[in-house]
RNA sequence: GUCCCUGUAGCUUAACGGACAAAGUACUGGGCUUCGAACCCAGUGAUGGGGGUUCGAUUCCCUCCAGGGACACCA
């Protein structure tokens, strides 16, 4: 590539092994590569910055490079590299080549990625959407640079959020509803079944009047629990031993009805996992590994429960097994990793979730260390920061929350209004698909577009924009790009032609100048597991195009060499921002 | 109380320790008999406060302030 030609050439100028980086500076007339060497150099030297820059430049064999048209010396003691028209030519022809293939990478890891992980019996929130989003686009960045990518999802279908719900369910069963009813209600009343349990449970830091957590460790035993608490205490365990025939029923009931809303969700979303998880089943290993982890001193006996003494590690204790016996979210995490590397022998593992558990986490990896120190290493958490609404935090425990499907069901509305006032070119029949694509494309890239980690404040109005920086838009300029390839003869043997002679506008050579990054922008974007730079990459692209298209013409260009070259501009941008969307798992249309 | 994260235009966000802090949105004004106006152009406007390290700090360190999260049997 560019940049390791630049500092094979940079470091015979330098004869020092200094760290050369290379980066595009953000103002074009700065170049299209720029290094800060001469300056981090100068300072050791004892120089003047600007004299080490120009002696190394002096160096420099400029037209052993073919693709180096000058360097600069600039600034403070800048070296800003500029790029020949003919390469930026040349890539374009190789965009329009390799077409999705173009930036593709060698690498041969094998990745699995856990995201989305909803809870059966519980609502599939705006937060499971971002987690999908994440998960789907890092996914596919990885698989772009070659991985092999195994998608898995998680799901808890036992432990004290299903015993809510089944206790629920019991005192709602005249409202439950027909088999023949929508998976939507029937998902809507597991929620609500939830939020009702959730609402009689008493937790322990709620049954004593005051208190740190020092205090509830000794005195949490002596409290008294009320008869539903107890009650769905005792369901809780019904179900990991299947004990109650009744519960068995409600619990099959709603765990089909959970999952297949949830299949029906990732394939609205475009997501196809290949293996899925349960905690039913990690549950048993977890306790197991667990229980043998305590004879040999990692875990400890404390309270009647079984902990794992973070603060040993600078953490802190964390509960894994509790004291009716069973396992908590923690042991059964502990049993579903040796579990994933059995089914595959991965490189790395991620796992997507929201950042409100990230100590957590640095808990379980500690503990995971000491089990089993491979997996641990391999073993990555990425967290998403929390979706927020206005008001505060979202909650499926207090029920104050905006399930994904109401998310998408009201962006599309937005959408299907500018449909009609844009007198939308689409075929009525295809409308609801189209609105669809589009709702689901502005929703991710809303998402994606803020770097991972970051708490989102998710409002309608104001973070779910279907124009300026958005999915739409993005959308919407491959549209408008393939509607005009349409309109001509598909471009052939577009080797032959050079464009050598051609002068170019400002607008094409900003184009350009974009295009060749793609690859650059995947391969860091995959590296950092960080999707928001391709969102602004594409955006940039994307806008450099709508820029053009305003000034000029490519269908009645002025030569037909222009027209040729203006079609070439044109389908390597489309393809770009399709290729860019796909790795941010956004559709394209081809009209809307 | 302890630990972690976050404070950038009115709002939502960008910016490997670098060059005049970049966009979108909102607001104001302009642009369709010409390839799709969900578009384009112009203008107004910002690094929470105080120290420090550095040739250079939104970025690193300290401190204060503000918001959020975690801190024993939920996930």
């Amino acid at each position: 590539m560019i940049v390791k030609e630049l500092e094979k050439m940079v470091r015979k100028a330098l004869s020092d092994d200094a760290e050369i980086v290379f980066e595009h500076p953000e103002n074009m007339e700065y170049g299209d590569y720029s290094t800060n060497v001469a300056l981090v150099l100068a300072k050791q030297l004892g120089k003047n910055p600007r004299e080490v820059a120009e002696s190394i430049v002096s160096n420099f064999d400029i037209r052993a490079l073919d693709f180096l048209e000058k360097v600069e010396v600039a600034g403070p003691g800048f070296l800003n590299f500029f790029l020949t028209k003919k390469y930026f030519i040349r890539e374009a022809k190789e965009i329009a080549g390799k077409k999705e293939k173009y930036g593709r990478g060698e690498g041969k890891k094998k990745v699995m990625v856990e995201f989305t992980d909803p809870n059966p019996f519980k609502e599939f929130h705006i937060g499971h959407l971002y987690s999908n989003a994440a998960g789907e686009s890092i996914s596919r960045l990885l698989e772009l640079q070659g991985a092999e990518v195994k998608r898995v999802n998680y799901q808890g279908d036992v432990g004290l959020h299903v015993a809510k719900a089944i206790w629920g369910m019991q005192q709602s069963s005249h409202q439950m509803p027909e088999e023949k009813a929508s998976l939507s209600k029937k998902a809507q009343f597991l929620g609500a079944c939830y939020a009702y349990g959730n609402s009689v449970y008493e937790p322990v830091d709620k049954i004593l009047l005051v208190g740190s957590p020092k205090d509830s460790r000794d005195s949490w035993q002596k409290q008294e629990e009320s008869d539903d608490t107890k009650r769905i205490n005792e369901i809780n365990t019904a179900v990991y031993d299947k004990s109650d025939k009744e519960v068995n029923r409600l619990y099959e009931q709603g765990k089909k009805w959970s999952l297949d809303y949830f299949k029906q969700m990732y394939e609205r979303l475009g997501t196809k996992f290949d293996t899925y998880y349960f905690e039913s089943d990690s549950a048993k290993i977890g306790k197991k590994i667990v229980e043998e982890g305590v004879k040999k001193g990692i875990f400890e006996k404390s309270q009647g429960a079984i902990i794992f003494p973070g603060e040993k590690y600078g953490l802190h204790s964390r509960v894994f097994i509790n004291s009716k016996g069973l396992p908590t979210y923690e042991a059964k995490e502990l049993g579903l990793a040796p579990t994933k590397y059995k089914d595959f022998q991965y490189d790395l593992s991620l796992i997507i979730t929201g950042n409100e558990i990230i100590d957590y986490f640095k808990v379980l990896l500690a503990a995971l260390k000491e089990i089993d120190p491979m997996l641990s290493e391999k073993t990555k958490h990425l967290s998403h920061g929390m979706v927020r609404l206005p008001e505060g935090k979202m909650s499926s425990r207090s029920g104050n929350i905006v399930t994904g499907e109401e998310l998408i069901d009201e962006v599309k509305r937005r959408v299907r209004d500018i449909m009609k006032s844009s007198e939308s070119e689409v075929a009525k029949e295809e409308q609801e698909s189209a609105a669809e694509t589009i709702a689901i494309g502005a929703i991710k890239y809303s998402l994606l577009r803020v770097s991972l980690g970051k708490d989102i404040i998710f409002d309608f109005e104001k973070s779910l924009s279907l124009q300026g920086e958005s999915g739409p838009y993005l959308q919407y300029t491959y549209v408008r790009c393939k509607s005009i390839l349409r309109e001509t003869e598909p471009l052939t043997k577009l080797s032959l032609v050079s464009f050598a002679k051609l002068s170019l506008v400002k607008e094409e050579v900003v184009l350009l100048r974009l295009l060749y990054r793609f690859p650059e922008v995947a391969r860091d974007s995959a590296k950092n597991f960080t999707p928001h730079m391709v969102a602004g990459f594409v955006f940039d692209v994307a806008q450099a195009y709508n820029n053009f298209y305003a000034k000029h013409r490519v269908l009645k260009a002025d030569t037909k060499e222009q027209k040729d070259f203006r079609l070439l501009l044109t389908s390597a941008t489309a393809q770009i921002i399709q290729n860019s969307l796909h790795l941010l798992g956004i559709k394209t249309l081809e009209q809307m």
